[in-house]
DNA sequence: AATGAAGGTCTCTAAATGAGACCTATATTC
DNA sequence: GAATATAGGTCTCATTTAGAGACCTTCATT
């Protein structure tokens, strides 16, 4: 944006800090994001199977579902297993990893249904003006 | 088939909620997603006035601040106040309903910190195969 | 045979995002 | 007095990402 703003860039990265890269950021993208978060609420009560979690999300797509899950495996907050039925079916569960994110994620949950109104009321007073 | 109802998810759908158009997720999209959580946490500290925030958050455009900004405005998360200085200024801070989230999304934070390493171990390891 | 279910992949389109030019008004610098 | 900077944005256009859905392979059942 501005040539000058290069030496601020810099001064960050001397202080270690880059928002621009920084692991945090890419953490909670993975796990916070729209599709992920909706998986990792239905395994909160046990493994489900691929088909399973396409039918308990009504509209998630499968690539979408392929997605997120192989987001989220990749980041160690569930595992994948494959039994040697037939067809084969795919089991996916929460490690503990995944175990000790959902308390976060089921109270950040709680607060949206919580503020639901007032939020609800803001957005009103909002769309009048 | 049917499972006892403990999840979340399985409660709400009991309650006749529907995942596809579950107000939760609105309010969660909006306050969880990319630019949204780095604007709160800069806001933790105090009000910040639009270039504030473009400097502070380097890699942001002013097109998404924007557009973070009307979003948490509008849902009564954040209050925008304008001051008339030559040129007019504009400060945003918390309101109470933002200060009352801000804990759940720095619980968020340090988890996505702690945990760091696990994931970043898991990543390389899933990377391998 | 035909159909269905398992767990995906692949392609194509639609929507969201990012880069950055532009705007109005005042203030400072050369 | 012309150029440049700062404030807080909007607008356009190219790139990325998401979504809809056809298609695939291998059994088992109808």
């Amino acid at each position: 944006m501005q040539r000058l703003s290069d030496g601020k860039l810099d001064q960050w990265k001397a202080e270690g800090f880059n928002p621009a890269n920084c692991p945090v950021r890419q953490v909670l993208d993975h796990v916070s994001a729209k599709w992920p978060v909706l998986v990792l609420m239905e395994l909160e009560t046990g493994p489900r199977r691929f088909n399973e979690l396409l039918r308990a999300l009504p509209d998630i797509s499968k690539r979408m579902l392929t997605q997120s899950l192989r987001d989220l495996e990749r980041d160690g907050i569930l595992r994948r297993e494959v039994f040697d039925t037939k067809p084969p079916s795919v089991s996916y569960s929460l490690t503990e990893l995944g175990e000790g994110f959902l308390p976060h994620l089921l109270a950040l949950v709680d607060w949206a249904e919580g503020s639901m109104q007032n939020i609800l009321t803001a957005r009103k007073e909002f769309d009048l003006r």
